[in-house]
DNA sequence: TTCTCTTCAATTGCACTTGC
DNA sequence: GCAAGTGCAATTGAAGAGAA
């Protein structure tokens, strides 16, 4: 099998999939059905019908699509609807039409920072719990000190023995509503703007491997 | 053309360790 | 007790391959 090639963006709804969902929106507006070959062929770039049918499927499944019940010749693609709008961000579906938990927490304390205006680590995990999503206090920790590092968020007062760091949101980074993300390699990537804001840097990092 | 199975790289969330 | 750093299992979407 031939390798794969890297994911560049592989949290949330990939580039392509936010493109794929896009088009989609479009040909509804101008009340075009949809089909697998034609979203294919209106992309931006080129992306395989493959990813585009996986991607409908999904939504079909989610309930964002529905299937059009018109009579098709042998070989002709399947035809959908658009049946949820959900605005501009894609839905992020799996295959059988279900909501990736993957990330939810994140996105969770990055709404809720912007609510709370400031915080502890423990009370941002707190305050992002859900009964869905549990957001460990080192999670949430790790979270601010990369938004901290990035300065997204600033210390409002340090730790000491006994008392937490507190945060609070710089207003004037607030780049979008999809949350920040801390990348494999430890670098912080801002997907409202598409670029790296910090990147961490290891005492082994520069010298010999 | 469509569906299903499979593989794989990458992220998330958390536990754990270390140093202060 | 806190901050910082590391490692890992679980999960994810992308994509190849083959069958219907």
């Amino acid at each position: 099998m031939a390798k794969r090639k890297p994911q560049l963006n592989a949290q949330g709804p990939r580039i392509d999939r936010q493109a794929i969902w896009e088009t989609l929106r479009d040909m509804h507006a101008k009340g075009l059905a949809i089909a697998t070959v034609d979203v294919s062929l209106l992309m931006p770039d080129a992306v395989s019908q493959g990813r585009v049918r996986d991607y409908l499927n999904g939504l079909e499944k989610g309930g964002y699509l529905a299937r059009l019940d018109v009579p098709r010749k042998s070989g002709e693609p399947v035809q959908f609807k658009l049946e949820k709008d959900v605005g501009v961000e894609a839905p992020r579906v799996r295959k059988d039409g279900s909501t990736p938990t993957g990330g939810l927490g994140r996105e969770q304390m990055w709404r809720t920072l912007k609510i709370i205006g400031d915080c502890t680590s423990r009370e941002l995990a707190d305050a992002a719990t859900t009964p869905k999503v549990e957001i460990a206090e080192t999670t949430a920790n790790e979270y601010l000190r990369f938004l901290a590092a990035a300065e997204y968020v600033a210390i409002v007062r340090p730790g000491s023995p006994g008392v937490l760091t507190r945060y609070r949101l710089v207003s004037t980074r607030w780049t979008g509503p999809r949350a920040p993300m801390i990348q494999r390699t430890k670098q912080l990537y801002d997907p409202n703007t598409g670029q790296v804001v910090y990147v961490r840097v290891t005492k082994t990092e520069g010298g010999e491997p």
